[in-house]
RNA sequence: GCGCCCGUAGCUCAGCUGGAUAGAGUGUCGCCCUCCGAAGGCGAAGGUCGCAGGUUCGAAUCCUGCCGGGCGCGCCA
């Protein structure tokens, strides 16, 4: 139940209503009609706009009309209790206690799938992200995307869509190579061979020596007499594979999961670049011309000459892009666009791509390119994910690949533990740049909200295992069978009222693809709950546990368990675990 | 030069897609532990929402132009 929806659809009866009763102009637009918490709780439990909206249309003055909508509101309603008008013509409504009590059972009867939603209707979406190299280890860069893009496919697919994760390999091109050269040298050496420096150019990283070592397992010596392109093969399937075994060995202790693994490589082979690019053709979407150089920042060995171009600008693009490199070969981006079309065909209209910052450029074009291979019937959002500086104590944390302190993603997991980087890798916006103290992330105090929320959750099962001491059995049934209207404090409506907003703030998360909306709620939640729990220790009636009075106590840890339930539900759609205990 | 993102309390950030007197945390100041975890809570002070226009019943939010910061800008992936 979304007691918000539920309002909405009241209102908007009782407009309606006033429409046939030719109160309101029979084509009145009610796209703009919002009804919803007012940010003041002393202006009631809901408010709507509705009368400001339509006394223009309707020819009366705002209040005016507030007083018609509001007589028709309120004489039927179930959920009404009353309702002021205030303001410009705010209507302010207050609804009985009992809705909110309504809530608290549900909640308690559906558990975790509270807070489900259908917007999207079943619909398929696809999110892409990490689709870092597989030239070396996760490093915290790939952090917040990895993070973004998985909390956003558990976000979405609470909301009922239909969701897919993906991680795009970029396993052809000029890196791979350069990847296969450098895990040669570490075959080579693997054998026995003295190797010296890395040169420049090959990755010297240690993480390749294993790739030797296991080059070295399976085929001997063999590899050295072979033929060049054959042995290349060999080494740059086996270092390919080893990468992702280790991205993905990163991934997983991240609780990252991905559903469906493409590969660049494969999709070039398969001839899907022509295909798409045929398909753009026919579109009249592909022609040959020269591009004007860069404006201001002209490169040095800049020439101008013919290419074969995408029209990108027909879609909202700033240039056309090139398909195709000088010496003939597709661009990256022709692959993108073979990519791009091979989501479309695969069925997805609804399209993210989780991206790093320095991606900014490409938003664009992809974007147009997602709508040309459509033929306008897809379309793609991008989450941008800005910097995350690494640091300890207030102070940056020196990561140079040559000192040797480059910091993997691996090595964060470890230090800190998959939930907090997780957890406060959503407590900002995706677009805004932020600092992951390894100090301040695990420190206990209000200020974290990775504590903040978990310590919520804990206290519920403190006070569970203080019942249980009592003699108090706080038991599924027991306490769904307990009676709620003697939850009646006003302190204790108000977290019902919290509770009540889950589902909205669900469904509006994902409706914005912003994950960090969830952790200010949880947040918000949790501060509902300390501050509870706090005020009983002032005033004992307040407690949760009334040693005296049986059924109070059950409808109190009724609404803990409502709590617990949320913050669990929020954590999961996180990827968090929750803890009943704190150490 | 162009494009994208950002500018909100001393500091770090929210602000529910246009709502009423702009909110948290932190820091400063003042309170609350014989009591379900003080790892917490209550209160005070603190703002020309970068600047200037515009759109309308109503703007931190939308549009335009400036100012300031970050990222990017053919043949890299």
């Amino acid at each position: 139940m979304n007691v918000f929806k539920e309002m909405k659809r009241e209102v908007q009866g009782a407009l309606e209503r006033l429409q046939e009763a030719g109160r309101l102009p029979a084509d009145a637009d009610f796209a703009r009609l919002s009804v919803e918490p007012p940010r003041d709780p002393a202006h009631g439990d809901m408010a709507t706009n509705a009368a400001m909206l339509l006394a223009k249309p309707a020819g009366l003055k705002p209040r005016a009309l507030a007083e018609a909508i509001v007589a028709e509101l309120t004489r039927e309603s179930a959920w009404i209790e009353g309702a002021e008008i205030a303001g410009p013509g705010f209507i302010n409504l207050r609804l009985k206690a009992e809705v909110w009590r309504r809530v608290a059972a549900e909640i308690l009867r559906a558990g975790a799938a509270y807070g489900d939603g259908d917007a999207g209707g079943g619909r398929p979406a696809l999110v892409e992200y990490v689709s870092a190299n597989p030239t070396g280890p996760l490093h915290i860069g790939h952090a917040r995307g990895a993070v973004v893009g998985d909390v956003l496919a558990r976000l979405l697919s609470k909301a009922g869509y239909a969701v897919t994760k993906e991680y795009w390999i970029n396993d052809a091109g000029a890196q791979i190579e350069t990847l296969a050269d450098s895990a040669y040298l570490r075959y080579r050496e693997a054998l026995g061979e003295e190797i010296g420096a890395i040169p420049d150019g090959l990755y010297p990283g240690d993480y390749l020596i294993p790739v030797g070592e296991a080059l070295k397992a399976e085929h001997g010596d063999a590899l050295l007499s072979m033929e060049e392109a054959a042995r290349r093969a060999i080494v740059r399937d086996k270092s390919i594979a080893m990468m992702m075994d280790l991205i993905k060995g990163t991934l997983a202790d991240l609780g990252v999961v991905q559903d469906v693994f493409t590969s660049e490589r494969e999709i070039v082979a398969s001839g899907k670049i022509e295909a798409a690019l045929s398909y753009l053709d026919e579109q009249g979407l592909i022609y040959v011309g020269v591009l004007d150089p860069p404006k201001g920042k002209t490169p040095d060995d800049w020439e101008e000459r013919p290419q074969t171009l995408f029209k990108a600008t027909e879609f909202g693009d700033d240039v056309d892009r090139p398909i195709k490199k000088s010496d003939g070969s597709w661009t990256y981006f022709a692959t993108d666009i073979a990519y791009h079309r091979e989501k479309y065909t695969r069925g997805f209209t609804h399209m993210i791509d989780v991206l790093g910052a320095d991606h900014g450029g490409y938003m664009k074009r992809l974007q147009a390119v997602v709508k040309a291979v459509s033929g306008g019937e897809a379309s793609l959002t991008v989450k941008l994910c800005q910097m995350v500086r690494l640091m300890d104590r207030g102070q940056p944390v020196k990561m140079s690949k040559r000192a040797g302190s480059f910091v993997t993603l691996q090595d964060l997991i470890d230090a800190v533990g998959r939930d907090v980087v997780r957890f406060y890798l959503l407590t900002r916006k995706n677009d805004a740049p932020m600092d992951f103290d390894l100090t301040a992330v695990k420190e206990q105090s209000r200020d974290n909200m990775v504590f903040y929320v978990h310590y919520a959750h804990a206290r519920c099962h403190s006070v569970f295992r203080q019942a249980r001491e009592a003699g108090i059995e706080p038991s599924v049934s027991a306490l769904q069978d307990a009676d709620l209207t003697l939850l009646d404090a006003p302190e204790e409506l108000a977290l019902m009222k919290r509770l009540a907003e889950w589902p909205r703030q669900v469904e509006a998360a994902a409706e914005a693809e912003e994950p960090h909306r969830i952790a200010y709620y949880l947040y918000e939640a949790a501060s509902d709950f300390h501050a509870l729990w706090t005020k009983g220790k002032e005033d004992v009636t307040l407690r949760f546990i009334q040693a005296d009075d049986a059924a109070r106590t059950m409808a109190r840890l009724a609404l803990v368990e409502a709590l617990r339930t949320v913050i669990a539900s929020g954590l999961d759609v996180f990827g968090v675990t929750p803890v009943d205990e704190l150490h």
